[in-house]
DNA sequence: TTTTGAGTTGTTCGA
DNA sequence: GTCGAACAACTCAAA
């Protein structure tokens, strides 16, 4: 007699290698039907990026579940429907998922699992996506971790992170024909008019495969500099450019965690970035509106000036800021900003143009192909002051300073904003401050070919102080 | 309960 | 050019 088949439900756990659910599933000798179904994420729709990135990350898992003798289902609607229905139209017996842990993904998650227990149902949520359920590690007095230093000397203490689980040689796949679905081409993920993604085939390769090589080649040197080498805007191999990779789970932090510990003498700071990582999830699990709300209360006196057309000005790269320009550009290029312009970027438009933190939170889900909904509203808030362990607020960086100490030779400006190619380095981060003829010989005309400051740096810094006290008075 | 030390990534000013 | 202090006050975590 055969078995009733297992669901492996996969959402942002798009792998085979370490996978607990699938595993689990596997190991229940029930054939297994491998499922994906086209949602929203995390309550709101996904960013365009995030669609680029998704299309090929199926791609990419359905011939990893296709070696292994799996096929690969794809459903479009509302899981909450299409699960209990799919169940009774294969007479299957459980259910297996990696859990979640944003708020709207969890309510969610609770209603399918309460429907299909009530039909007798097994449904099994496991772990997977992060080292340590938010959960697990609590301050002396019961309570998680606000700070980030102490959270992750207490994650490091408590050691034992379990091996990662070996990807599964064979799959015993239920590959009949599921009513509704489609092929992954027309899900229609990728972007046709106009064709934005041209500049994201270059930098990526998304899929497990993509992942781990990126990994070993990030482990193969660069990982042992990565404390200065992380800092520079230009060099893409300073940082590992995992986060895409880990956002949609094609490698899992506990992969990374070991392959990092076995392949490199000097791995504390990059895995501190993975406890970062860790740490926004504890601070999301606690706080399910920290994307939308201040984690800080007392922020929400904080007069913001949201004009709509210096908000336009940052999106598309045109604040007159080299530095903060090739930023926004590289982003809408790539899909993806350096960590060091992405805090400049996002310090210049909370603090120098007054714009709300969410307005830009939402321009980076849109935009990245790292969109998390964890990582992304953490670190908004952090850069905002409002946030838990935040930068304190008299801290805003100088968009020229910070041009000339992490691009000092100007290669990251001319590689992203190329009307200043030609500008001598002394000048490239501040060109308002060249003499004319230097910006002739340059071709640089400012309010022409390229704009002039839309904000002037000292008072800005200056009113963005006062607005800071008044909201505290 | 109270106390103590500490807290991702910076800037500016003046000596 | 380099260096240290001020920028503020608060909250967190542990002793």
């Amino acid at each position: 007699m055969t078995q009733s088949p297992a669901i492996l439900w996969f959402r942002r756990d798009l792998r085979v290698a370490d996978h607990p659910a699938l595993t689990a599933a596997i190991d229940s000798g029930a054939p297994v039907l491998c499922l994906y179904i086209d949602h929203e994420f995390a309550g709101r729709p996904r960013g365009g990026a995030s669609e680029w990135w998704l299309h090929h990350s199926l791609k990419s898992l359905e011939s990893d579940l296709e070696k292994c003798g799996a096929k690969l289902h794809i459903l479009r609607g509302n899981p909450e429907v299409l699960i209990p229905s799919i169940v009774q139209d294969i007479k299957a017996g459980a259910v297996h998922w990696s859990r979640r842990y944003d708020g709207d993904s969890i309510e969610l998650d609770k209603a399918i699992k309460s429907t299909l227990k009530d039909d007798g149902i097994d449904v099994h949520s496991h772990p997977g996506s992060l080292l340590r359920e938010p959960w697990e590690i609590k301050t002396g007095s019961d309570t998680y971790y606000k700070v980030f230093t102490p959270y992750w000397k207490a994650c490091l203490k408590a050691g034992g992170i379990e091996d990662a689980l070996p990807a599964p040689k064979s799959i015993d796949g239920w590959n009949g024909n599921l009513k509704g679905s489609l092929p992954i081409d027309d899900l229609g993920l990728l972007p046709t008019d106009p064709d934005w993604a041209g500049g994201f085939d270059g930098p990526w390769t998304p899929g497990s495969a993509g992942a781990h090589e990126r990994l070993a080649s990030f482990l193969d040197g660069h990982v042992q500099h990565y404390d200065e080498q992380r800092n520079v805007a230009a060099n893409e191999d300073g940082t590992s450019g995992l986060s895409p990779h880990l956002a949609f789970g094609e490698i899992s932090p506990r992969e990374v965690w070991h392959e990092t510990r076995n392949n490199s003498e000097v791995y504390d700071v990059y895995l501190s970035e993975i406890g970062w990582r860790e740490f926004s999830y504890v601070l999301l699990y606690h706080n399910p509106k920290l994307g939308s709300e201040n984690f800080k209360p007392a922020f929400d006196n904080f007069k913001w000036d949201n004009n709509k057309t210096k908000l336009r000005a940052w999106q598309r790269g045109q604040t007159g800021y080299p530095f903060v320009d090739a930023g926004m550009r590289q982003l809408w290029a790539t899909g993806w900003m350096h960590n060091r312009v992405r805090m400049v970027a996002a310090s210049f438009l909370i603090k120098h143009l007054l714009i709300d933190w969410r307005r830009g939170e939402e321009w980076f889900w849109d935009t990245l192909v790292d969109a998390d909904p964890a990582s992304n509203a953490a670190s908004w808030q952090w850069v905002a002051g409002s946030g838990a362990d935040a930068s304190p607020y008299f801290r805003i960086f100088n968009p020229f300073t910070q041009g000339e100490k992490f691009d000092p030779e100007g290669e990251y400006v001319k590689r992203w904003v190329p009307e200043l190619a030609k500008m001598p380095k002394k000048y490239i981060h501040r060109p308002w401050d060249a003499p004319t003829d230097v910006l002739v010989r340059a071709g640089v005309k400012l309010g022409g070919n390229y704009p002039k400051p839309i904000v002037e740096h000292k008072a800005a810094r200056e009113e963005a102080l006062g607005r800071y006290k008044a909201s505290r008075e």
